[in-house]
RNA sequence: GGGCGUUUAGCUCAGUUGGGAGAGCGCUUGCCUUACAAGCAAGAUGUCGGCGGUUCAAGUCCGUCAACGCCCA
């Protein structure tokens, strides 16, 4: 049989993405007499292509489902995507640019249909390449938040919450982005720091000629200031509070007021009050009970309220003239450089204008009060568990929740005006009259709402509500959810709180929260920089297992991860080492023919070791991924397939594999190496699924394996039996001297394939016993030819030596041996053997050790003294040896 | 300003009840050894950020300082 000597990842992941799916293995087998475990996908946007951190938000679920899947538990990962209200419509809206349109032009109708085309066209792409990368989510159970029946859960959602008080309609203080002429919710902010200046201005007092000075960030706010605001405990500014002040341009007067928000030490400790462009001082004005004056449009535009020297004025502009005015008119005492925080538009990058505007909002309070019992009581568990102070810190400081966004692409507000008397309803139909005044025509809110507003439904309406459905039964509440932490309150909260009002449950029990995705110096991944790799080209060059299993060895729980090039090598590495030795394997077991019978099988030191490895490495990597350490599978598994199959096993079932008289031992290898691979294959199946289903596929031909395919093939259950310490012992002490073995030719630079005769001087028969049972893998792994066995006299004269273990090695050598040099490497190994064996004594020298310690830890420092002791006396008579 | 986190080998990072410091990459040396040069073999490398404390014993627990990062205001 022909397999390629280097592993080419595009020939065969296709081919078993199509098998498994075609065979439906990603859909659940519902048996309600099993538990079963649901993943539910954070909902990629529509308009979103894979970037390396989806590969590393997917990998992790992909591999909680797959193994849950092996261990015979029926599993759902429900996939889907969310229509992302401003970020599509800002795809096709910049279409229309190009053709010098814009959305009024098209008019809503219009604009919502082009969209729904674009989104058949050319969205959810990301699901085409999450398939590359594996992903073996239920895709005949698909979603989007603005499906029917998804639409249909919203309208019902905001009808309820309506009906119960919890939605309404108020003027509050929002982000508002002058440019894309909408609210922005928090997220939709991105904060950088910038230098601006601080002007202090002079606000005149009614009565005299006297003048205080306010400092402000934004001068032109000044025009819709209500009152200027000092601390209470300010000394300088007691006797002041209560009076009246004049605003300069506007003429109105307006009052001194103390409150505690106000920082004494900021600028003159005097702080002009516009409740109706930012946001504490809107908080401030609802304490004061003062009326905020709107100045400006929904475009920047400053209104009638500005005065009639402004109006009309864009912001910016209004900001420069009013600099001037003030300086003209010496009401501008200084301005200084200040650093601040100024929030801009995530889409457009405008300035971000706190807007005072009616918005549609729901009561979080009474929501949230469920969710912090469900987490504080551990019922829900975060992992890492430190995002539970974060979480705590959000839910306990709660603040209603703008849903409201003037944009068109999205679930209408279900609120509906009567066009006669303006009476509102809110109902899932349209209503058909209004009942304050019999009137028949009625217009629907304008608003959309906030895309989180259907992806908070997600835990339930993608299982069919509000309609009761098995589903829901059978799966809620899920098992896992695996997101990133920054969307904690966006989401994560959130789906805690509508489950527990909607359903009364909580929507999942555990919640990974898994790092960010970095570059090689540690920069987040973005556009601008250009430093984010394309994960479809990875997997083009090196394969998708490659690219996961990269990504999940350098990625511990909760930790940021670095990724580069250099990282992927390893991924890749590794499963060209998987590869080969499949290849070697393959070709060789194909010339021999049949099993043995099961109760033939004679087990050798290696082999009765690499099944005690096998399934010590079961025990703990199944640890690993139930405890979702999926970083520590992955290097353990590396380490046991690279190292201690590949590396010794295989090397050491060359000997029989290549002894063609001996049939039996023939057999009895080859099973062992295909049973072992086989099972390894098992065990790696969850992080690479290709090459693993590959493998174990074509072992099948060879060896009587019953499950259809990998996929759903059973996880390793551990034999404790096999288990066994004195077998790892000895094949460590056989290592550890072939290790010392090839040392010492290293230190003479002989030829690898040069044979060499041996002395070793050692008094445990058991123990000489055991070397000379398999002085063969002394031959085999560090061609060894003979080896003479003496227990005390005849130190052998052309030698040079090492001690391992209870054993001294001498390599006899014809030449002259650089006595010098061979002092000196001993020598240091006596140094280091000194260090550690003073270290030992002084601990059993101290009497509070051997009374507070452990037994076994004293027994073990015991254990260690006398090994260290022999070692010592060993290597010094080595050296004197030389003389 | 408030909160959270990080600091371990040249680089990126593991280190789960306190009990002999690890991995990958990189580096040095030697090898085209009939699975693999994307490889094999041998090796070097650490005041575990500083200081103080608890303890028989601290990378691990406590306090404090410093640097860096993130979130919120």
């Amino acid at each position: 049989m022909e397999i390629g000597k280097a592993y080419e990842p595009n020939k065969i992941e296709g081919k078993w993405y199509s098998y498994w799916r075609q065979n439906g293995f990603f859909k659940p087998k519902i048996d309600q007499n099993k538990q079963p475990y649901t993943v539910l996908m954070p909902p990629p946007n529509v308009t979103g292509i894979l970037h390396i951190g989806h590969v590393l938000n997917n990998t992790l679920q992909d591999i909680a489902i797959r193994y849950k899947r092996m261990t015979g538990v029926p599993t759902l990962w429900l996939p889907g995507m969310d229509h992302a209200g401003i970020a599509t419509q800002n795809v096709v809206e910049k279409e229309l640019q190009k053709q010098g349109l814009d959305r009024h032009q098209v008019g809503r109708e219009k604009l919502v249909e082009m969209i729904w085309e674009w989104k058949e066209e050319k969205g959810g792409a990301i699901f085409k390449q999450l398939k590359q990368l594996g992903a073996s989510c239920d895709w005949s159970r698909e979603r989007f938040t603005m499906d029917e029946q998804l639409s249909k859960a919203v309208v019902e959602v905001f009808v309820h919450l309506y009906n119960k008080g919890l939605i309404y309609k108020g003027e509050y203080i929002i982000n508002w982005c002058p440019r894309c002429v909408s609210a922005l919710s928090n997220d939709e902010v991105e904060h950088s720091d910038e230098t601006g200046s601080l002007w202090h201005i002079k606000y005149p007092f009614v009565e005299g000629d006297e003048y205080i000075t306010v400092a402000t960030t934004r001068p032109e706010t000044m025009l819709g200031d209500v009152a200027v605001a000092v601390n209470p405990k300010d000394e300088r500014y007691k006797n002041i509070i209560g009076k009246k002040l004049r605003l300069p341009f506007i003429g109105r007067e307006i009052p001194i007021i103390a409150d505690s928000y106000v920082e004494k030490e900021f600028g003159t400790g005097l702080v002009k009050i516009t409740p109706a462009h930012d946001p504490n001082d809107f908080e401030m004005g609802q304490r004061h009970n003062l009326q905020p004056v709107v100045i400006m449009d929904e475009q920047g535009v400053m209104n009638d309220n500005a005065g009639e020297k402004f109006r009309g004025l864009d912001r910016f502009e209004c900001r420069k003239k009013i600099v001037n005015e003030l300086k003209e008119m010496e009401l501008l005492e200084k301005v200084e450089q200040h650093s601040l925080s100024i929030g801009q538009c995530y889409r457009c990058d405008s300035v971000v204008e706190p807007y005072i505007s009616e918005q549609w909002f729901v009561k979080m309070k009474p929501l949230a009060e469920k969710a912090i019992d469900a987490v504080e009581s551990g019922e829900i568990q975060l992992q890492p568990e430190r995002w539970i102070k974060v979480f705590m810190h959000w839910m306990n400081n709660i603040r209603d929740w703008c849903i409201s966004r003037q944009i068109w692409w999205g679930h209408r507000i279900p609120a509906y005006y009567c066009e006669n008397c303006d009476e509102m309803v809110v109902a899932i139909e349209p209503p058909k009259k209004c009942a304050k005044c019999n009137g028949e025509q009625f217009r629907q809110d304008e608003d959309v709402l906030d895309t989180w507003f259907s992806s908070w439904l997600w835990p339930f309406s993608t299982m069919g509500w509000p309609e009761e459905t098995q589903d829901l039964d059978y799966f809620l509440p899920t098992d896992l959810l695996v997101t990133a932490p920054d969307i904690i309150y966006l989401w994560v909260a959130r789906m805690i709180m509508s489950t527990f009002e909607f359903r009364d449950k909580i929507p999942f029990k555990t919640v990974l929260l898994h790092g960010t995705v970095r570059d090689e110096i540690g920069r987040k991944m973005s556009k601008s920089l250009g430093n984010s790799p394309d994960p479809l080209d990875i997997i083009e060059r090196v394969g998708a297992d490659a690219l996961r299993f990269s990504m999940v060895f350098n990625a511990p729980k909760g930790a940021d991860i670095h990724f580069s090039e250099a990282v992927l090598e390893n991924g890749r590495n590794f499963c060209n080492k998987i590869w080969n030795a499949y290849r070697y394997i393959m070709t060789n077991i194909s010339e021999i023919d049949g099993l043995p019978e099961k109760d033939q099988i004679e087990f050798e030191l290696a082999d009765k070791w690499i099944y005690s490895r096998l399934n010590s490495v079961t025990k703990e990597v199944t640890e690993y991924y139930e405890s979702l350490r999926f970083n520590d599978a992955a290097q353990l598994l590396q380490d046991f397939i690279w190292r201690e199959f590949c590396s010794w096993y295989l090397e050491l079932s060359k000997e029989r594999i290549y002894d063609k008289d001996n049939l039996i031992a023939r057999q009895n290898v080859k099973f062992i190496l295909i049973d072992v691979l086989e099972k390894s294959m098992r065990l790696l199946h969850p992080i690479m699924p290709f090459i693993t289903e590959e493998v174990w596929q074509s072992l099948k031909q060879f060896y009587p394996l019953s499950d259809e395919a990998l996929i759903i093939a059973e996880f390793p259950q551990v034999n404790e039996s096999l288990i066994d310490k004195r077998v790892d012992a000895d094949m460590e002490m056989l290592q550890e001297a072939i290790t010392t073995i090839r040392n010492l030719r290293k230190q003479v630079n002989l030829s690898p394939g040069k044979e060499v005769d041996l002395v070793i001087r050692a008094e445990q028969p058991e123990l000489v016993d055991t070397v000379k049972k398999y002085q063969n893998y002394f031959g085999k792994m560090a061609k060894v030819n003979d080896i003479i066995f003496i227990t005390d006299e005849d130190k052998p004269k052309q030698a040079i030596a090492a001690v391992s273990g209870k054993m001294e090695i001498f390599l006899l050598l014809s030449g002259l041996i650089d006595v010098g040099k061979e002092k000196e490497r001993l020598e240091k190994n006596l140094q280091k053997i000194l260090v550690d064996l003073e270290r030992t004594i002084k601990k059993l020298n101290n009497e509070s050790f051997l009374a507070n310690a452990k037994p076994e830890v004293v027994e073990k420092e015991r254990l260690k003294e006398t090994e260290l002791s022999e070692l010592k006396e060993k290597t010094e008579a080595l050296i004197s040896d030389l003389q």
